[in-house]
DNA sequence: CGCCATTTAATTGTATACAATCTAATTGTA
DNA sequence: TACAATTAGATTGTATACAATTAAATGGCG
């Protein structure tokens, strides 16, 4: 290995940990896309319904610390949403300035029509469970250690 | 527990690997945005530059299959590199269909600034070399099982 | 050779993401 | 109580992503 190799090492990507962080992230997501489409809803409103199924009525704030997006996200997604008729979105009468998503009966029935999508899921992506496990706990921890550095 | 939540307990975002893999890969993003602004590269425009930085010429199609991206994303974002000086884009002349992206003088100049980035960034996220490692195998593995049923 | 299937980019349309800015509501405090 | 600072959403602008379609070039085969 000669010296411009050993110089710009870091710079390869397969040397880069985000990469394939960021190119399994979306290729998971595209294989959500045809049980998703069965049930109407892209990932990310996926995800969304996910949170607002067990909360059923939150604010567009706590929504997006759970789902780590901002307004410029939620307010068109959840727009869609309700447009749907999954979702309702009023102003709280405590402080006017706080939006409240509630999932309407449609909305909470979609929940058993989604019960099928992680099923699917699991199937695809054969990791054992200690593969499982680990991932799953080290992403938490990267997780954990941004939510602290914004804070 | 109750029946209710044994039958929705997949559906809780807190079960789902696809999740915390999505939002890690925005969160690292997100860090990158500070250290990318210094050479004026998006995070896309970044992971294509070092591509090319090892490949110096390559089509659409091999770049796209490097980086998971079709050419949806990649012509205009392409165009874009082109604007800034950084390479040009023309047809092969074995095959029109072929459009071949080269990096020019100042795109591989650019890739000295660019050193201090990945540096900078292990400093963000601290995992052990173990954990490092597992998570980078993992990742591939899926990535790997993706390629073969796609194939 | 002629023509259809395939391949590669480009284009179109939809849906995120997110920084930055704006607006309205609320809070802290002098 | 005025009023500056803060907070929550909405909006604006830019940049992806990707499915689906289109257009041009190439390859294969009768």
């Amino acid at each position: 290995m000669n010296t411009t190799d050993t110089k710009y090492e870091t710079l390869k990507i397969e040397n880069q940990l985000c990469f394939p962080l960021y190119a399994c992230s979306k290729e998971i997501i595209r294989q959500y896309k045809p049980f998703l489409d069965k049930i109407g809803l892209t990932y990310t409103q996926y995800i969304t319904m996910m949170v607002l199924w067990e909360n059923r009525s939150m604010t567009v704030k706590e929504l997006g610390s759970h789902l780590y997006l901002d307004s410029g996200t939620l307010t068109p997604l959840l727009k869609k949403l309700e447009a749907k008729g999954l979702l309702t979105r009023s102003r709280s009468n405590k402080d006017e300035r706080n939006l409240i998503v509630t999932v309407t009966e449609e909305g909470m029935a979609l929940r058993d029509n989604a019960l099928f999508v992680p099923q699917e899921m699991a199937k695809c992506v054969s990791l054992t469970p200690e593969e499982a496990g680990f991932l799953y706990r080290i992403l938490y921890k990267i997780l954990g250690q941004d939510i602290e550095s914004e804070e």
